[in-house]
RNA sequence: GGUCGGUUCGUCUAUCGGUUAGGACUCAAGAUUUUCAUUCUUGCAAGAGGGGUUCGAUUCCCCUACCGACUACCA
């Protein structure tokens, strides 16, 4: 019977969702939306040592940031189902809240001679492997070691029966068959076959807290919760034989799900995996959001350092798949489209700032100068400027804002100022964060100019000439547009035969504080008649003529 | 150490035995521009090594090397 596509992400609430864990998360959103099935989250907080107060949170918004909403497991409000109901059958969803579903599926297995009681202690068994490790030997809870450890296999039952209700710090551990080959099929690298002489007795439910580890929950939970497919990380491969048995265990085969194990992330240059420790390295962010642990330690995320969730997403679904086209942007609901398993590349991908940054471009360059707008003027603000709506832009009663809407004495620009600006320079800009860093002149006149620009341009043949260029400008008749008055400026420049380049960055020069910016006409246009004479002032008053 | 996985330009990748091994990012050069940026053009740059199989291997097989994951009462 085929079953509808139900597929899970489910993180451990340790600490913040890296991107790899996004990338997880998207891929499993990809392939239950382009198979009309439902995406579930589920928290796997089985460790209560290793709890982080705040991470579920995080993680959900994270998500959440990204666009990937889940069908189930976490409501409208991004809290975690923690009762069923009609749409969610399967809640809670968090492992903490379900521990009294795990114990019967251990005694099950233990009944039916698949798993045992052990009552070795975690001290027990910690100095057993100091010891063998001190003679280059590694320890194994397993099927050589066994018979020789303190468990129900080991020992007669009227001696570890007892001990069951006396103490509460044994275990269930797995019994693992001895040498049977488990032939496995991954989604992504096809057929793996494994001995399960190599693999040991891993442990599957603690008395001391009630609660499964990550394997039995695992299972458990994929099997209640109808899933019908597994895609995690890599990490997963090697406990997939164990996975296999306890499917075959428990008599779920059937209904076992398909697995996918993804590559992991790897670092943009050296060895390893992507760790947080590489984003402050190089320069980048290496989580979603901005975190801050218990310590205070802050670690920046791509949505403070100015990235759009879809560039965010976008670069994410490229780092280890590809659509097979020379297609590189996509967004969401195309990659919902356009992804598959089997396109999934087998190998770690290197993650790449520039390539990031790229994306985020290119994404800035499709946006409407009116979101971009709303997105600068926070930006503005916190340079001490005030942003008012204007739509006249004409002169207001006691304020000095010009026709252009801009007033440089009080630092007041009306909005339609700054949405002028914002479609002159947003193909040049990476992040919103650098359309000040592009042209604050429009906002504030210079102070100072650069010692290099100024002693190769300031010089008695050129501002002479410029400063007639200036009077040119405040004296130009027609509409003050960068359209009307391009033209006449450039005839007016050349028809005296004076060197265009010298004369103009004069002109910038004064209105920049420096050699490079917009066009001249773009800048005096945009700042008015007034400003730019003041400017010109200034820097003859700087500078000398 | 053992088990499993991986290996094409610096990076992300295409290629389903026959290609001048393609694209993107980065970088460089040129053109355009009043400067800068944009844009356009061009360039640099790759099959880890060794054996097979085959008329022919980047592609299939084996070995080696290297990289990675796992080897917890963590996930």
């Amino acid at each position: 019977m085929e079953r509808k596509t139900r597929v899970r992400f489910a993180p451990s609430p340790t600490g913040p969702l890296h991107m790899g864990g996004v990338r997880t998360a998207l891929y499993n959103y990809l392939f239950a939306k382009q198979h009309g099935g439902d995406f579930i989250i589920r928290i796997e907080d089985t460790d209560s040592q290793r709890f982080v107060p705040g991470a579920e949170k995080y993680i959900i918004e994270a998500l959440n940031w990204c666009g990937i909403i889940p069908d189930e497991g976490v409501d409208a409000d991004g809290n975690v189902v923690e009762t069923a109901s009609e749409r969610h059958p399967h809640a809670p969803y968090r492992q903490s809240q379900r521990k009294p579903i795990y114990r019967q599926y251990a005694e099950q297995l233990v009944e039916g001679g698949f798993a045992y009681y052990a009552f070795d202690t975690a001290e027990e068994l910690g100095a057993k492997r100091a010891e063998m490790e001190a003679s280059g030997q590694t320890f194994i809870y397993g099927q050589t070691t066994r018979m020789g450890l303190r468990n129900s296999l080991s020992m007669p039952e009227e001696e570890w029966r007892p001990l069951l209700e006396s103490r509460t710090d044994w275990t269930i551990r797995f019994k693992m068959p001895e040498n049977r080959v488990v032939k496995m099929d991954d989604l992504i690298r096809g057929h793996v076959e494994v001995n399960t002489s190599t693999l040991d007795d891993k442990v599957l439910w603690k008395r001391a807290d009630e609660l499964p580890t990550y394997h039995l929950a695992n299972i458990v939970d994929d099997h209640l919760m109808e899933i019908t497919e597994v895609i995690r990380g890599e990490e997963w491969l090697p406990s997939l034989p164990l996975h296999y048995l306890l499917y075959e265990a428990f008599g779920w085969t059937e209904t076992q799900p398909r697995f996918a194990h993804l590559s992991l992330l790897l670092k943009p240059d050296g060895k390893g995996k992507l760790s947080k420790r590489d984003g402050d390295r190089l320069g980048f962010p290496v989580f979603p959001l901005k975190w801050v642990n218990a310590e205070g330690e802050v670690s920046r995320g791509y949505r403070e350092d100015g990235y759009f969730p879809e560039a965010f997403v976008n670069l994410l679904a490229m780092l280890g798949w590809n659509p097979g086209t020379e297609q590189e942007l996509f967004s969401l609901e195309e990659l919902i489209g356009a992804f598959s398993l089997e396109r999934v590349i087998k190998s770690g991908a290197r993650f790449n700032a520039d390539k990031a940054k790229w994306y985020n471009k290119e994404y800035l360059r499709t946006k409407s100068v009116e979101e971009l707008t709303a997105l600068y003027i926070p930006v503005l603000e916190s340079h001490g400027l005030q942003i008012v709506d204007c739509p006249a832009c004409a002169l207001t009663a006691g304020s000095e804002m010009t026709v252009s809407g801009a007033d440089f004495e009080n630092r007041i620009f009306s909005r339609q100022y700054v949405e002028r600006i914002v479609a002159l320079i947003q193909e040049r800009a990476t992040f919103v964060a650098d359309f000040w860093d592009i042209a604050p002149y429009l906002f504030v006149a210079p102070a100072e100019f650069v010692e290099k620009d100024a002693a190769k341009f300031w010089k008695e043949e050129n501002y002479t000439l410029a400063l007639q260029v200036a009077d040119f400008i405040l004296n130009f008749e027609g509409e003050f547009t960068k359209e009307a008055l391009e033209g006449p400026l450039e005839e007016y420049i050349r028809g005296n035969e004076w060197p265009m380049g010298k004369v103009m960055n004069c002109l910038r020069l004064a209105m920049v504080g420096g050699s490079n910016g917009l066009g001249i006409a773009d800048i005096v246009t945009l700042i008015g008649k007034k400003e730019f004479a003041k400017r010109i002032d200034f820097i003859k008053a700087t500078l000398g003529c």
